[in-house]
DNA sequence: GAGGCGTGGCG
DNA sequence: TCGCCAAGCCT
């Protein structure tokens, strides 16, 4: 991975690290530069998972829960899986909960409890991707990875004016980076140009002017940095509809769990049918709009009666519906009812 | 390589 | 209002 560095290297990871000393963000999981503290390998992981394709704002609520709760690996590779899927209920991509918990129980499994100190090691266990395992790799481990998220890609796509569209670009950006990652701090160095991304070189109005690397940056000469990186157009959503069940017996509802793959996988929810292209016939008790990834969803909310026999589920007391964990599909229809019912 | 996979905030 | 986007991974 490492290189020789170049004159004009060190020069860039200096003024990389030289504004990170200064500027770098205050969060929960973060080391603060030069405090000489060691950061924890199981949380430094934690992070990155729950950082994943997810905003730092709506992170640090769900890290400092699940934190406190699973203080090490050993104790959430212990967990009981509904709990795990239940406090992760809301942050979305809940098959990161899933191979939270795999990866928790194969490290203690496989590693006797410590996290694998290598790119390599790290990249073979579940949920652990190119990106996760070079981020834990520098931050915990202090290894000279090439970490590349969308926030690097776009810092580098626009200091060397790469305009080759993505995804094809991921090579020439690679390229371009793993020659300035420097021996020394790369840990940080890897934060600090996530931060650098985040809070300056941004998606819509990068603001160039109190930029650290602004003199040899070749998208800022061009004026053109906000048109980087180029990125292929995106498709229509498809709308779609479904039936939900309003299941109540003694103030207790029937709610179900759906299976491991697909959809909201592995998390409790109210019983229905399928999603499909046309409305239902009926016109239900409640209905919400909830808008996926790839689809947006109309869910209309129908009162049962008993529990289809086939189906397996556990009555949850009303008053207690927040401990359910639902996904926020299912939670709207939940606050819809208790808003109708006072 | 492309598509499946959540959610909330922001301009 | 609504499209875009956020520390991606898996198949």
């Amino acid at each position: 991975m490492s290189v020789q560095t170049s004159h004009s290297a060190e020069n860039f990871a200096g003024r990389i690290l030289g504004w990170y000393d200064r500027a770098a963000r205050v969060l929960p999981w973060r080391i603060p530069p030069n405090s000489g503290h060691v950061p924890d390998p199981y949380r430094v992981w934690m992070a990155e998972i729950m950082l994943q394709q997810t905003t730092v704002a709506a992170v640090a609520g769900y890290f400092e829960r699940f934190t406190a709760r699973w203080p090490s690996v050993q104790h959430l590779a212990a967990a009981d899986d509904a709990d795990v899927m239940a406090a992760w209920a809301g942050l979305g991509y809940y098959a990161r909960a899933r191979n939270l918990l795999a990866c928790a129980r194969a490290v203690v499994r496989d590693h006797g409890g410590h996290f694998p100190d290598s790119e390599a090691g790290l990249r073979a266990l579940p949920g652990i991707g190119d990106y996760t395992a070079a981020a834990v790799a520098s931050i915990a481990f202090g290894r000279a990875a090439v970490v590349v998220d969308a926030n690097i890609e776009r810092v580098i796509a626009r200091h060397r004016r790469i305009t080759t569209p993505l995804p094809m670009a991921k090579r020439e950006i690679r390229a371009a980076l793993a020659p300035l990652v420097p021996n020394d701090r790369p840990g940080d160095f890897a934060q600090a140009l996530m931060d650098l991304g985040a809070t300056i070189c941004t998606p819509r109005g990068p603001a160039c002017v109190i930029c650290p690397v602004m003199t040899d940056c070749m998208a800022r000469a061009r004026g053109d940095a906000e048109s980087l990186p180029v990125k292929p157009p995106k498709k229509a959503k498809p709308h779609r509809h479904g039936l939900a069940y309003w299941i109540e017996e003694a103030d207790r509802l029937w709610l179900v769990r759906r299976p491991d793959k697909g959809m909201l996988g592995g998390m409790r929810a109210l019983p229905g049918g399928a999603w499909e292209d046309d409305p239902p016939a009926e016109s239900g008790i409640a209905r919400i709009d909830h808008s996926f990834t790839h689809f947006d969803l109309t869910l209309t909310l129908v009162r049962r009666e008993v529990p289809l026999s086939a189906a397996e589920g556990e009555w949850w007391p009303l008053s207690d519906l927040d401990a359910a964990g639902l996904p926020t599909l299912y939670r709207k229809l939940t606050d819809k009812m208790r808003e109708k019912d006072g």
